[in-house]
DNA sequence: ATCCTCCCCTAC
DNA sequence: TAAGGTAGGGGAGGAT
């Protein structure tokens, strides 16, 4: 809707309650606390119900978080046991009305924490620093909109979720006073303060003031004794949570009555877009409104009118309080022309700082700034903006709800880490604390990305008390292809991303973990339910002395004699893959993408049949694998009872935590990539192999650069492709239907691909004439393509022995030589030792050679690339060293290397860096 | 050129 | 006792 209209107008409300807010930057924690929830509770009487739902998380406290301090805890404990062992013979009054009630206080209550704990302490009660199922009786909440006790609650395991009046109501009986000011219209005028206590010692810390005790100077923050210092009559009124909540209701239930666009900003502000509402003059309607706001909550509003949201912000400055106020258009300028730029909306401290150097103080000044000057300073955006709200220009529409973006979480106080395991501890913890957030919102992400708050090098201890102090903010990230909320999931990206700090864990200060790249995990479970994964695994498991044919559910879903083993292996394209968005860097949750690693959402583990899984497709497998988290392959393993047969699925294992220590100390010091990526099996050989490509004195440029790029392959314990990997020749076999389906929610540069793609042309991916097939080691269906490697010799040794190629003729001489002749590495290493014939030029059978040793590294890639990339890994190294010295493999690198990113990219989602080697 | 990652700035 | 946390958005610069 255009805003350009000279009649249109928008007003900015607010209630009289945000006269009891503080709007200076206090320090106070309180005050900062309940404005974000404040924010919370605007946004819950938003429209949108899921964004409520979303955003009654943003403040949710870490309810089983800090139990990385165990000992702490107890020592809390012990010293809580003889405070109040003590306080119970100094005081026999007091009778232990708290007996058998534990009480953990969710996150900055009022009254504080610690007045609750003392509460406890002389009642009988105990205190739980940390939230614990077992313990915790009750948990306390402040100032919470329902939907976030709700939630609470659901997190609690059915705890009665109280609020703090409970306690106090407990202890005080009828003596506590139940009023506010709105109920006490004689007080209006009145300086009055709301504080929790008005003891006499006044240590208690105001929360707010309304305007007239702002007069004398008091402020949020302060002591109820300085604050008294300063205004002896000043009215201390305790809180009402149920009533700022109902004001906040009665407040929105207004203004939607009178229209429909509202854009809640926070609890009491909103913004409103009047410009439909022909005929009635916005100054009478806001006026109409504030009446009625007080007299339904006997708060007092203000309003701003102006033509777009930026004045009627403003306007609301000057109609503070109880006031309002309307810019005219013509009376922009005159307006802004002496406004501090700070007052402008998305000027900070920063920036007003730079202004300032530039001499920049009021918006007039800010005006006589060219917008390419500004631009040039600031950005396109930001020099855009800073231009045009010195204007009073905004073009933003009002009541546009924005879905949540990320979720996260973050602690930047008390953290203090002995040693790695604390650490390790610690990050569990907050991936937990994350996960719940993800599924209480509802949502699944794909982009991870770990902040660390690093103590500056000459900083000493903070001057706070377990503050964070002098830091720098450090942050790594990564994208997996699988939207997840997965807890499990979640704690290996994050102890990968760990891994890459290479940070001493006594300098961390703050430690945050944030979720981007959001979809719908509802989305996600239907396209998953729809898929009917969940109903054929559990028929299967119904019918265990049936194994599942994997033919008959290709031939079942596909409904044609395509080749069906190829199908089995891209089975997993229709079932779990999300559809990669990034190509237009949007993120679309609505198109029905995605799916799921809820374990909720599949049958459970102990009803699947081993045989049946045992005898899927390896790529199938490990999709499914990670559906359960990883724990598939361990029941394979256990149900085998031979793990050591399965290293190709125990890559996908998550790290021992104590191997992980060992891990990263070594990837701090070379840049081995598969020290974090999960693998839990020896491999002498390779590693061996490793070394050496580390330690000779022609890879030097390695020591500096970190092999492997994420997200492939450190995340290939996570699941990988996405429907942008999906072989489009297979595409091409489907039923119309079924294709047309597919197309839809394939990314745009896929479709132009399979476009391209005539009928007849299958295997446009591999130009080399290789059919893409779903490999597994020992599969008893080996196609023509694997024989090249079956056999002792295989094949190809003899192949290349009678061949042209001097190079080839090498080659299979090195594979006698070789260590392992399994291992293609192991060939290649031989080779590396070896001169090569430098007349191995151009020649006749050049282009043969070239062609048949691709071939050949390509069907090993085929083979090793599910079950072991670390072989497919080194291969390539050493491929690429060879390239140094021979045009010959050069070529087959420059011809093979693009095959293996594909798939790489098809298995893992991403991409393999091999290193340049000088 | 465009995307991605890391970082900073801002609001509440 | 002490103690900020959550989220959106933009910009720089490297990667692709």
């Amino acid at each position: 809707m255009s805003m350009d209209s000279s009649r249109s107008a928008n007003s900015t409300l607010q209630n009289s309650k945000r006269s009891f807010n503080s709007n200076s930057s206090s320090s106070n924690s309180y005050s900062k606390k309940k404005k974000s929830n404040q924010k919370t509770l605007g946004m819950a009487w938003g429209a949108n119900s899921l964004s409520s739902s979303r955003s009654s998380f943003r403040s949710s406290p870490f309810s089983d978080f800090g139990s990385y301090m165990i000992e702490k805890n107890r020592k809390l404990q012990n010293q809580f046991d003889a405070e109040a062992s003590n306080s119970s013979q100094a005081d026999s009054s007091k009778k232990p009305i708290f007996h058998g009630v534990s009480i953990f206080v969710d996150g900055f209550t009022v009254p504080s924490s610690q007045e609750l704990r003392q509460y406890m302490l002389n009642y009988g009660g105990r205190f739980e620093n940390y939230f614990s199922r077992h313990r915790v009786t009750h948990i306390i909440c402040s100032n919470l909109p329902d939907s976030k006790i709700k939630n609470r609650r659901s997190f609690s395991g059915g705890l009665p979720v109280v609020k703090p009046t409970w306690v106090l109501d407990s202890v005080a009986g009828n003596r506590l006073l139940s009023l506010v000011i709105r109920s006490h219209p004689e007080l209006y005028d009145k300086p009055v303060a709301v504080c929790h206590s008005d003891n006499p010692k006044g240590t208690a810390e105001i929360s707010s003031a309304n305007y007239p005790a702002r007069d004398y100077g008091i402020r949020a923050g302060m002591f109820v004794r300085d604050a008294k210092a300063l205004c002896p009559q000043l009215i201390i009124l305790p809180y009402n949570f149920e009533a700022y909540e109902e004001v906040a209701d009665q407040f929105y239930n207004i203004l939607h009555k009178h229209c429909k666009r509202v854009q809640a900003v926070s609890c009491d502000e909103a913004f409103l877009d009047v410009t439909d509402l022909e005929g009635k003059d916005p100054q009478l309607l806001a006026s109409a409104i504030r009446k009625e706001i007080c007299k339904a909550t006997g708060c007092t509003a203000s309003a701003g009118i102006a033509e777009n949201m930026l004045m009627a912000r403003l306007a609301t400055r000057t109609a503070k309080p109880n006031g309002q106020c309307y810019i005219h258009p013509e009376r922009v300028d005159e307006y802004l022309d002496q406004l501090q730029i700070k007052a402008l909306p998305g000027i900070g401290h920063v920036l007003e700082e730079k202004l300032k150097n530039k001499n920049v103080r009021t918006c007039g000044q800010l005006r006589m700034i060219s917008k390419d000057s500004l631009q040039k300073d600031f950005g396109i955006k930001t020099g855009e903006m800073l231009w045009n709200y010195s204007r009073g220009v905004d073009n933003r529409l009002v009541g546009m709800i924005q879905e949540s973006k990320s979720v996260g979480a973050e602690v930047n106080w008390g953290v203090r880490f002995r040693d790695l395991q604390d650490t390790q501890h610690f990050l569990l913890d907050l991936c937990k604390e994350v996960s719940l957030r993800l599924q209480g919102c509802g949502v699944q992400g794909r982009t991870f990305t770990l902040k660390i708050k690093r103590r500056r090098k000459d900083a000493g201890e903070p001057v706070k008390y377990m503050g964070c102090g002098d830091c720098e903010n450090l942050s790594h990230s990564t994208t997996v292809p699988l939207a997840t909320d997965d807890v499990e999931v979640l704690q290996r990206i994050t102890k990968q991303l760990f891994g890459f700090f290479h940070i001493d864990v006594k300098d961390i200060r703050g430690v945050g973990l944030q979720v981007s790249r959001l979809e719908s995990a509802n989305t996600a479970r239907q396209v998953l339910e729809r898929n009917s994964m969940k109903s054929w695994l559990t028929s299967a498991s119904a019918s265990s002395k049936e194994r599942l044919d994997i033919n008959s559910i290709a031939k079942e879903r596909v409904g044609k004699d395509s080749e069906v083993k190829s199908m089995a292996g891209n089975l997993k394209s229709f079932h779990f893959t999300p559809v990669e968005n990034s190509v237009h860097g949007t993120n679309n949750t609505s198109n029905g993408e995605g799916c799921s690693n809820q374990i909720s959402s599949v049958p459970l583990l102990c009803h699947l049949d081993m045989g049946v899984v045992e005898s899927l497709p390896s790529e199938l497998l490990s999709e499914l694998n990670e559906i359960y988290g990883g724990k598939l392959v361990d029941l394979i393993a256990k149900s085998k009872g031979q793990s050591e047969n399965n290293t190709g699925y125990l890559c996908f294992l998550p790290p021992e935590p104590s191997k992980v220590a060992v891990e990263q100390a070594e990837i701090s010091c070379n840049s081995n990539p598969f020290s974090l990526s999960g693998t839990a099996v020896e491999m002498k050989d390779k590693q061996h192999i490793l070394e050496e490509l580390q330690t000779v004195p022609d890879s030097g440029a390695e020591s500096n650069s970190v092999a492997i790029s994420i997200p492939g392959l450190e995340n290939n314990d996570l699941m990988p492709s996405s429907l942008s990997q999906v072989d489009t020749s297979v595409l091409q076999q489907l039923p119309e239907e079924l294709r047309a389906d597919l197309f839809e929610v394939l990314p745009a540069h896929r479709m132009q691909e399979i476009s391209a793609l005539g009928p007849n042309t299958k295997n446009v991916h591999h130009p080399l004439g290789i059919k893409t097939t779903g490999n597994q080691p020992g599969s008893t269906d080996s196609g023509l393509s694997n024989n090249l490697w079956i056999g002792n010799p295989p094949p190809w040794v003899d192949k290349f022995k009678v061949s042209n190629s001097l190079t080839l003729k090498l080659f299979a001489d090195m594979y006698y030589k070789a260590k392992s002749a399994e291992s293609l590495s192991s060939i290649l290493q031989c080779t590396v030792a070896e001169s090569l014939h430098p007349l191995d030029a151009r020649c006749g059978t050049w282009n043969e050679a070239v062609h048949s040793f691709s071939e050949l590294l390509l069907e090993y890639i085929k083979l090793k690339i599910v079950v072991d990339i670390e072989e497919i890994y080194i291969c390539f190294r050493l491929l690429r060293r060879l390239s140094n010295k021979s045009e010959f493999f050069l070529e087959v690198y420059n011809l093979v290397f693009p095959h293996l990113q594909a798939s790489v990219d098809e298995h893992y989602g991403g991409n393999l860096h091999i290193p340049l080697n000088k």
